[in-house]
DNA sequence: TGCTTTACTAAACAGTGTTCAGTAAGTTTG
DNA sequence: CAAACTTACTGAACACTGTTTAGTAAAGCA
């Protein structure tokens, strides 16, 4: 049937135009501002034409962070590129916190915001994440001789906590309390992971 | 004048009145429920009256934010004590992070939500937070001698960073990306911290 | 007692996510 | 081609949210 597969065409279009419309606004406005009233205009459509495609909020943020996954992807193998484990291992800690800083509002949808997660199962979840995890996992697999840590899950545990927590206490304020400015704390941070991979690595 | 000093206290009564009914609601039923309606159905005032004693939600967050930050420190104080430095300090790590994984609510409300940080001057979140983050300075600096960072406010970064970052992974869900079961997941994060605390070690 | 200040609230405004009845156009059928 | 059916869409409503304002009733002071 050419009608019903013009109709398929035509719905995964609609999809397309309201992830991308959310998606510009997440960028541009942030969270907050992005809400669905607020899409439906910016595509020229009443708040309920949403409901159509979407089930609820949750399901839509659940398809955007799909897409934050890519982009993040997508800067981890432009950026950790190195041909030695170690030294690559260092630059995808480096590009994961950079990226984290450069886009904080994707970095809450991807690893912050309950919304994204409301609606889903655990599996769901394991999609989105996964091949950016994997580049991780991949990472350490291979650099698992180098590092002082008996077992990669442990460290895929460590170096993962350490740069989201960095990410998230930096776009979320808290690391107000050390009284620095924006550049003595971006020194200390840099620093910082400088020595911490030096004390891991055998 | 006694009328104006009874009027004070009435009005310091009220503050508190206000504030132990948010606390309340945020322990019980989340940040998400705590609305200043529902605050204001359960101490029986209008809506209203609430913004005669605080300037917005931010602010009156900022002030549960306070009060929160009071329990951690309670926390601190009864679980990290070995006269030994480093073991303090990893009974320092391990006590925040049963704390957060314990009480996800006021840990949001600490580290993780931009509302009591809105209506706030840098030097707002250094009051709130600063007798906690004190203690973790503290520790760290006795145990600086064996400790392979170079610096203690590198450690302090490092420490803290990772400490936050578990937390806010897991309490945000993310960790589902392991496929891990809970058991799993928590014995893995406690030998990951175990070996860290040993590699940092001298 | 009369005047003023204080404490409080009902009602409204502007925003949110979401649902549902109704319409108008597109598609299929007799 | 016209009638019947299906699909796509929307206006308006519901139940929430934070916040402001005008008005009221009680308390304090002269």
């Amino acid at each position: 049937m050419g009608i019903s597969d013009r109709k398929e065409r035509e719905k995964q279009e609609m999809r397309k135009l309201i992830i991308s419309a959310a998606m510009d606004m997440f960028i541009k406005d942030g969270y907050e501002k992005t809400s669905i009233r607020n899409i439906a205009e910016k595509i020229e459509y009443s708040p309920a034409t949403i409901y159509l495609y979407y089930k609820d909020k949750d399901e839509l943020f659940y398809e955007i962070q799909r897409e934050a996954f890519d982009h993040l992807h997508a800067y981890f193998a432009l950026h950790a590129t190195a041909a030695d484990p170690m030294e690559r291992l260092r630059q995808l800690l480096k590009a994961y916190i950079e990226y984290g800083i450069a886009n904080p509002d994707l970095y809450d949808l991807m690893f912050i915001l309950r919304s994204p997660m409301k609606a889903m199962q655990d599996e769901d979840f394991w999609d989105n994440c996964n091949v950016s995890f994997q580049f991780l996992i991949d990472t350490i697999g291979a650099a698992k001789d180098y590092i002082r840590f008996s077992d990669p899950a442990q460290a895929a545990m460590i170096i993962w906590g350490l740069g989201h927590g960095i990410i998230s206490l930096s776009i979320r304020g808290r690391m107000k309390v050390t009284r620095m400015d924006e550049g003595e704390q971006a020194a200390l941070v840099q620093s910082a992971l400088q020595e911490f991979m030096q004390i891991i690595q055998k």
